[in-house]
DNA sequence: GCGACAG
DNA sequence: ATCTTGTCGC
């Protein structure tokens, strides 16, 4: 069985060291990366993938892709705890080493604020900022039905978040801190690495490469020398 | 007790 | 997350 109240407990005790403060040791970035998992084999295998992109060209420069057997079921809160080894495989792959990452989920906008963007930065202790495509926890005004719009997300009189409509007619995004970004600037740099997507160029390229996306195999196909799936 | 619930 | 075609709307 799966001792989720310790876990439960870890998240406290992690979420104390979580840095809320701009510790980015850069004035503009040179490598953005994002961070996403998938599976295979009903699930029981997970896929992590990592894609670096340059800025503020937003050029896919590197990637990789680590499989773990899957540890934990999907249980909403823990997820961390599910997807992290798998990004932390991925991440010593890497030849550059990204200065900001945008993992896909939250970061502290979860019941203990220590969601996946939050456990993966204070692991490799680098900054990162949680871009999730739905909410697990908060409440927050309805957003005007134009891109831009903006609300605070909220969880016990606190701020923990963004809620952004990233383009029209889409659902929003929620963007809260990972590590060692602060509020402001984690949706200052996502807004900055839009190209006319839901969703910022590094995630969107980190999920079509842990999904194996139809886009992500076409650059495969045009970048042979680049493929470094499996190694 | 009831409902909500990242990926 | 994943399984999957067509279809509605801009």
């Amino acid at each position: 069985m799966i001792d989720t109240a310790s876990l439960r407990a870890e998240q406290v005790e992690k979420a104390k060291a979580v840095v809320k403060q701009d510790r980015l040791g850069f004035d503009e970035p040179k490598w953005i990366a994002g961070a996403d998992v998938g599976f295979e084999q009903d699930g029981k295998i997970t896929r992590a993938a990592i894609a670096v992109l340059s800025y503020p060209s937003l050029e896919l420069v590197e990637y990789r892709v680590a499989r773990v057997p899957t540890s934990l079921p999907y249980i909403p809160g823990l997820l961390s705890f599910r997807e992290y080894p798998a990004l932390l495989a991925a991440w010593e792959r890497l030849t550059i080493v990204p200065q900001l990452v945008f993992v896909d989920g939250q970061g502290i906008a979860h019941p203990r604020r220590l969601g996946v963007a939050s456990h993966f930065g204070l692991l490799v202790d680098v900054p990162t900022i949680g871009v999730a495509k739905s909410r697990l926890c908060g409440h927050h005004d309805e957003l005007e039905p134009f891109a831009g719009a903006v609300s605070p997300l909220i969880d016990k009189e606190e701020q923990i978040g963004w809620v952004w409509n990233s383009k029209a007619r889409c659902k929003p995004l929620y963007i809260s801190i990972g590590h060692r970004v602060s509020q402001e600037s984690a949706l200052f740099w996502v807004e900055r690495s839009m190209r006319g997507y839901r969703l910022p160029e590094p995630t969107r390229w980190a999920d079509a490469i842990a999904s194996r996306r139809p886009a992500f195999m076409r650059w495969l196909a045009a970048h042979p020398e680049k493929n470094v799936d499996e190694g």
